[in-house]
DNA sequence: GCATTATCGTATATAATATTAAAAATGCAA
DNA sequence: TTGCATTTTTAATATTATATACGATAATGC
């Protein structure tokens, strides 16, 4: 079954949120968009055209089936998949990621960090060595590492990329607040904290 | 000065990288509205839209004056107030962000973390203290905190959200992969791992 | 001083997204 | 079997966001 017609982002955004509340059901069940919908916030329409790209659809009268469509999101978000990943800046956040076991359920394995400070270099975080920086490049083009989690300060974090994309990482995943610029074809995904800071601050003003 | 021309979502989640970028730039000059969007991979008009709503305007032939534009960025984005929070669930992320030294850079200042587990409560993390769960809404409503951090497994999310929502909380960060209910007024701001990592996994799937 | 050039700011047009409305399909009960 | 209620699906509309086009403004050079 192939489903690639081309979701935006905006529904990319979204498919996780259903995963999410469809686990939290645990039921064997059918439910209906509209359901969904009510329980998220949304639009029924809206959740019905986001699951039509990753489902076969749902039966009218009906809804759809928990179970598989549970599947089919996982199936569709790579989940199921295992993608292996490497962490530079070996600090108080890069431990608490290399240590968190929950990416295992998203299909993400960190098996290294990598650190400049002699002192962290040779100890491990959540059973996985931290290792000197220099030797990134050679070890992820060894291991076929793909994805690069960046945890460094901002003032490194181009310096930290720059290592990752010598050692043929296709994606990273960046919680440094910088901009960082990497050749065409590789991924950048911000995780960007002092955004939600920002909203978060917002809100707060505005009452 | 009042800027308060609702500004949309999508202009508020620039807004914090043009602050990253000015900050980068270490410069007491001047920067064309052009080099900005060039550097982020953003339109020029565009960037000249998100800042009208934040600064006084910039001059022809000139640009922007890169010291008074960051100031108004802070400003607007709330980085200059303190906002004070509390932190449910002292797990590694949780002992991780109250340790992190960063987000007093963006306004937030995380005061006590709450935890279940009686090992880790008494103790401390980044100098702050881990205080019993049940002692939650009253420390809130006494320090006038009024924003939560959730960084409990999912199961708890909602239970940690509703002892927040009793202490008075007016804002909420959740890094729990789950949807949580509050009542209306009050903002939750999801900080959505999966939904990155489901980028990522999407982009190196498509290679 | 005047033309030239770089830049801003706004107005317009295009594209993307979300919502509303209507139609078709399915199961259930009388 | 027929009618009804529920749900999906498709289509149409409305909203929003982005990109293009253009006129206005300030600095620079002649």
């Amino acid at each position: 079954m192939e489903y690639n017609q081309q979701v935006s982002l905006n529904t990319m955004q979204r498919l996780p949120l259903y995963l999410n509340y469809l686990k939290s059901l645990n039921d064997e069940g059918y439910i209906s968009s509209t359901e969904i919908a009510k329980a998220l916030g949304l639009n029924d329409v809206q959740v019905r055209k986001d699951l039509s790209a990753v489902s076969s659809g749902g039966k009218p009268k009906v809804g759809y089936q928990i179970r598989s469509l549970i599947g089919d999101l996982k199936e569709f978000l790579g989940y199921n998949a295992t993608n292996y990943a490497v962490l530079v800046g070996a600090g108080h956040l890069g431990k608490a990621l290399m240590s968190y076991r929950g990416f295992g359920e998203y299909g993400l394995r960190i098996v290294a960090g990598f650190d400049l400070a002699p002192e962290t270099v040779g100890s491990e975080s959540g059973g996985k060595p931290i290792l000197p920086l220099e030797a990134l490049p050679d070890y992820c083009a060894e291991h076929g590492i793909r994805i690069g989690v960046i945890t460094a300060p901002a003032s490194a974090a181009q310096a930290a990329c720059d290592l990752l994309i010598r050692g043929g990482i296709q994606a990273i995943w960046n919680f440094a607040p910088a901009h960082i610029t990497v050749p065409a074809g590789v991924l950048v995904q911000n995780e960007n904290m002092a955004c939600s800071l920002a909203l978060l601050s917002k809100h707060l003003n505005e009452m």
